[in-house]
DNA sequence: CGGTTAGTTCGGTTAGTTCCGAACTAATCT
DNA sequence: AGATTAGTTCGGAACTAACCGAACTAACCG
């Protein structure tokens, strides 16, 4: 029975890490760690099981819990009178990710308004056919989008900084 | 003035080129084709005129227009008595962005079920410490908040389908 | 037919990524 | 002090991605 727990955690731990890999341009044995990490909860993972487990080695495993410690989608503690490090998710990781898509639409609108920018300015200059000019109205109806999109993730933000959860 | 434009234009290519080869995982000249062509609009660009703007071979410029086609991303028109190809956007890529956004939360969503499944079934298994259970409400408001997203870029998707814009 | 235009295909180079093993450090235990 | 545990650092092998040049094809022109 507890086997057939840890493969389907394993199972899971693949699955999870396909997906984080490409979400967060992580490493594929980056991204199993992380999945891992968020597999196993709150009582925490250690570097030696993540060797074992993930068939890793050292090196990879030291080298990546690094950068994913640098990137703050982890961290750990320790108990007393024990040398190892246990790993869990950052608490914010959830808030980071809001964050991201948050700013990745920021980044979206401004690029956009100076498309939308340069579109009006040869509109505008070279006097050509009618039906070469650019349309415009689908940038406008995007970043509303974008607007509309931002607001309701804020919410959810909002909402999740009240609760305060852990994934 | 026509440098000055010309100048401009190049600058933004650069600019939403290194913001699609993030977006849309595509090579560097790849996404520095996709970028030219949709800020050069209806009257389209040619094979030759990007080999010599973009300063690539035209090996390159060969293999990633067709990629491009084959993403879909793109398309061509003739001219009578004109044996060159015009490129331009494909008029439905913004359906198609939406349509990723989407299916990409689709993806989320049966992620965050999964995950939420297994820790269920570990909490109600092993009968351990209560403080090491998994918290499972923020995959509830995830969900939400994926459930809103999505409706809401419905909505503008059924806007732009209604209005025809090009971009 | 030969020449030009428009584009494709192939082989190779360079750059960069991902992972590993071996040798190392640094703290703790006996 | 020597051994063990926990982890780091370095160099390199294997692989992948991105681009280029050269030689090719295919259509049309005169």
């Amino acid at each position: 029975m507890k086997e057939e727990i840890c493969k389907e955690k394993m199972a899971l731990v693949e699955k999870l890490g396909v997906h984080l890999e490409n979400r967060e341009q992580l490493a594929p044995v980056a991204a199993r760690i992380l999945a891992y990490i968020i597999l196993t909860g709150k009582k925490g993972t250690t570097f030696e099981d993540m060797v074992t487990v993930l068939c890793a080695s050292k090196s990879t495993i030291s080298t990546h819990l690094n950068h994913l410690q640098d990137l703050n989608k982890i961290q750990y503690f320790t108990k007393t009178g024990d040398r190892k490090k246990y790993f869990i998710i950052k608490k914010d990781t959830i808030i980071q990710h809001i964050d991201k898509m948050v700013s990745h639409w920021d980044e979206e609108r401004i690029i956009h308004l100076e498309i939308k920018d340069y579109k009006e300015t040869i509109n505008n200059t070279k006097i050509e056919n009618e039906d070469e000019k650019f349309d415009l109205n689908f940038h406008d109806d995007y970043i509303k989008f974008i607007d509309e999109a931002s607001a309701s993730i804020k919410d959810l933000r909002i909402k999740i900084t009240d609760n305060q959860f852990d994934i």
